[in-house]
DNA sequence: AACTGTGAAGGGTTTCACAGCC
DNA sequence: GGCTGTGAAACCCTTCACAGTT
């Protein structure tokens, strides 16, 4: 199965729903109701379900245990993954510190700086460590976060990357240059608003989900 | 002209990296260049800059200089653009600080939060003002930020659009419910993983770009 | 030699539409 | 009546390939 990028991001946004209606106490949900809590074709909500081997019941819906489930178990969220933070600035600490990382199986096993001031502290359990440790002589996660100054973001980048990072989250506005195979998303605001802007400049038109 | 989304994105990206060649003083950017540096197929990145309307010369490449300005106008970031923020806790306050935006032409214009404890500080050159305040009564900016706890993501979404915010950037990992034509942008940590540990568990796979 | 501009092919995704089932 | 499951069509995006230009 030649796995589309859409679908994964489709995968996490029912897994989200289906999480909150679950708490809810509802134990069916409709490709209907997926669809109109994710922006997604109804018709896509049932292929994809479909395509992950999840039945549903015609004239009822999907059962929300068997579809969380096995959402999970796809997404690999079932398991707890190492992540490595990089700065411990504002950012860096907001982000350690946060719940979300830890309610998705996310764990910051690593915080790194380069201000020697910083290293040596403890940031909620960890310690900070000097950023030139990184450097590949030891095992570290697949799952690396870059909150540094943008102008240090590539250096970093490629110091996460010869540790053996395949996914890097980016909190500057830097464009990472990696080799293939490495993923790099970029979540600071402003890239976020730019191509959002071009739809707003043109406001009025329709904007495709 | 019916623009698909994948473009705007795209777009972002060539600006990002044709301003740092330019800041090196090139004067002429190949769709090769343009391609290697963005992940993008030099056929799309020509296809995307002819239906712009930027021309290239064969031989050469395209005028950095041209390049930079029409992605700068296509995109609104010509224009300072206010945002609201929500949430001064440590994520709000680090993105209030944070250069990025103003980089980009963005001005955070208004700030508010719920804790009474914060309401009236001063936070750079902002007041914090109390939420509460937020409530569509006042001409507000078509942007917002969420950075409050997830918690109380979708009741802050509400007033938002109420107050006439059209695009929203949420840093929570509620998934919100908005009227359509209000766009949300979830840039989580969790969100973004999710969807990324797709791939990783099935390690050795293509990744599509 | 280097690079643009674009027809044409290819692939994947989204949507419609409706038969089938509860 | 409500909803799933899926052929089939439409659509969009991407990529190849190469003629054309400097």
């Amino acid at each position: 199965m030649a796995v589309g990028r859409g679908l994964a991001r489709r995968l996490a946004k029912y897994l989200r729903c289906v999480a909150a209606l679950r708490e809810e106490g509802l134990d069916a949900v409709s490709s209907w109701m997926l669809g109109e809590y994710t922006g997604v074709n109804p018709a896509q909500v049932r292929r994809d379900l479909a395509g992950l081997g999840i039945g549903g019941t015609r004239g009822v819906g999907y059962e929300t245990e068997e579809v969380f489930g096995t959402l999970r178990r796809v997404l690999g969220l079932d398991r707890v993954h190492d992540v490595v933070l990089v700065g411990a600035g504002r950012l860096g600490t907001a982000v350690a510190g946060s719940e979300l990382l830890v309610k998705r199986g996310f764990r910051v096993a690593q915080l790194f700086d380069r201000d020697p001031a910083k290293i040596g502290r403890r940031v909620g359990n960890l310690t900070v460590r000097d950023v030139r440790e990184l450097d590949g002589g030891e095992r570290m996660p697949e799952i690396g976060i870059i909150a540094v100054p943008s102008q240090n973001a590539q250096e970093v980048a490629d110091r996460l990357v010869a540790s053996g990072v395949v996914v890097i989250v980016n909190y500057t506005d830097a464009l990472l240059h990696v080799p293939a195979g490495v993923q790099v998303h970029d979540v600071d605001p402003s890239s976020q608003l730019m191509h959002t802007l071009y739809y707003l400049t043109r406001s009025g038109e329709e904007i495709p989900a």
